[in-house]
RNA sequence: GGCCCCAUCGUCUAGGGGUUAGGACGCCGGCCUCUCACGCCGGUAACAGGGGUUCGAAUCCCCUUGGGGCUACCA
């Protein structure tokens, strides 16, 4: 019988959540859904100088949005002092760790001499070996004392065992000035004391694998597993960064994009199941395993998102879209505050635009004629089909409507139909005018559609100011 | 610089000794059509280079090259 399995996200609240963390976070997500396992949330703010709140609430409202969900947490660091003051004892009395009282300024200048000198700007051991009373009230560090010779192993998931010469560590700090823990020596005790099985994490924390590793035995921690998964890079194959366009994941929220379609691109970023290219949570969850991750780096690519995200706003049910997509209308001043239309509302244009949208925005702004009271008028289009030759044939589009007591798409086609061909022209030469009558654009879906999503009453005042348009123009 | 990781179309990937090297995004044609789209059909395009191992390497090994990461009193 093997322990339940427990997995942990740990991102450090210096800034928004990017999509290179949600990744981590979604990976480590699916690990534990797949086994039936824990996932847990853990702020790592040991930097005090560089955690904010901020963050905090911006990671979790992304990890809500994104939806996913954590069984435990969020824990803080910052509330778990004790424990790690504990363990640093612990570690100085068993002669496994030292105080060192050699300043900043001092490690600076050591360092960039060992470089000059073409050597390892590894810490050289002055208070590892310091004899005698210790300096009184001088500020001290507590560092690791890490063996100097032999290798330690890092065994992965992913990459099998990776072997690295202790020589080429040193002996890190573990506990500053100041008395807080440092990173290497946090996540060390805390994956132990919350029982981390699965350490999955980004590749840029193999390097410090052995440090932790180290850690684990120094501490008589049993170490967990670990798997370092690739990075996701910009399309110049430099690490991801704003230059690359947007990283923050709650960006893609605001930019119109549906979760789901985000997770689904972010988790095909490294993880494949033969050709699927889409897959529900249920699928996702289900098919997950280490052994068909990538190792190799992913260049983030917008564009396959983007067609994800069309797909998804294709395929989901207009009135779980409409949750989506009314704040947007809201933000792109289609809707004022407090509209007060329900869901259901929202939702009615949404079958005629769902398949013209790749992202929300656009279908906000698509859905314009159809929610606002005032249309804007494309100028350029209403004085090309807007002429005085047209007229007649709106105004018997306009009558014919008026005839019709409960119109149908069957009926509306019908008479547009009527009207084109006892005007010897062809549909598109009377349905274009009408579209910009109704729409403002030249642009929008089908004309029987918008006839009918906005209603009759809408559809000849519409066509009765257009005619009056044409006349004043003379 | 040192150490570590990685390497199939432009991009995400399938493929793990014998394949016409498959799919997806993008791009280019065509069809459909009341606009814009959707959709459908077709096309373009890859095993980084060099050595081995083997009857046979995209696949296994080594080197080179390229990319990435780490090398902090950041995480």
């Amino acid at each position: 019988m093997t322990d339940p399995v427990r997995v942990r996200f740990a991102p450090s609240p210096t800034g928004f959540l990017h999509v290179g963390g949600v990744r981590t976070a979604l990976f480590n997500w699916l690990y534990a859904r797949h086994y039936g396992g824990q996932f847990i949330l853990r702020i790592e703010d040991t930097d005090a100088s560089r955690s904010t709140e901020e963050s905090i609430e911006e990671i979790l409202a992304s990890m809500k949005w994104l939806g996913l969900n954590w069984d435990e947490g969020p824990h803080r660091q910052t509330k778990r002092q004790a424990l790690y003051r504990e363990k640093v004892d612990q570690l100085l009395s068993e002669e496994k760790a030292y105080p060192c009282f050699c300043t900043p300024e001092e490690l600076d200048k050591k360092r960039e001499e060992a470089q000059a000198k073409g050597l390892k700007p590894k810490y050289d051991g002055t208070c590892r070996n310091r004899s005698g009373a210790t300096p009184e009230g001088a500020a001290s560090v507590v560092r690791f004392k890490a063996p100097q010779e032999g290798t330690v192993t890092v065994r992965d998931l992913l990459r099998g065992n990776v072997v690295f010469q202790n020589e080429e560590l040193d002996d890190f700090i573990i506990l500053r000035t100041d008395g807080t823990p440092t990173y290497n020596f946090v996540v060390v005790v805390d994956d132990g004391d919350m029982g981390i099985t699965h350490v999955i994490r980004g590749d840029d924390h193999l390097s410090n694998s052995p440090k932790q590793a180290l850690l684990y035995d120094g501490l008589d921690i049993p170490r967990p597993e670990f798997a370092h998964i690739s990075m996701i890079l910009g399309s110049d194959k430099t690490r991801l960064s704003k230059r690359h366009g947007a990283t923050s994941a709650l960006a893609y929220r605001d930019m119109g994009y549906l979760p789901d379609a985000l997770v689904n691109y972010l988790a095909r970023l490294g993880w494949s199941h033969g050709d699927q290219e889409i897959f529900t949570r249920k699928e996702m969850i289900e098919y997950f395993s280490l052994e068909s991750v990538t190792t190799s780096a992913a260049v983030f690519n917008p564009e396959k998102l983007q067609w994800l995200n069309q797909q998804y706003i294709q395929n989901t049910p207009p009135v779980d879209l409409a949750r989506h997509l009314a704040p947007i209308l809201v933000k792109e001043g289609i809707l004022p505050e407090g509209h007060g239309l329900s869901l259901e509302e929202i939702a009615k244009p949404i079958p005629s635009l769902n398949q013209r949208a790749e992202t929300l925005v656009e279908m906000a702004q698509k859905s314009a004629f159809y929610f606002k009271t005032e249309l804007e008028f494309d100028e350029k289009a209403r004085s090309k089909f807007l002429t005085a030759e047209i007229k007649p044939h709106l105004e018997k589009i306009a009558s014919g409507l008026s005839e019709i007591n409960v119109l149908e798409h069957d009926s509306v086609e019908t008479l547009f139909k009527q009207v084109a061909e006892e005007a010897g022209l062809k549909l598109g030469k009377v349905a274009q005018p009408v579209r910009v009558a109704l729409t403002g654009s030249t642009t929008s879906p089908g004309i029987y559609d918008v006839v009918l999503l906005l209603g009759k009453d809408t559809t000849l005042k519409r066509l009765s100011e257009m005619i009056g348009f044409i006349k004043s123009r003379g």
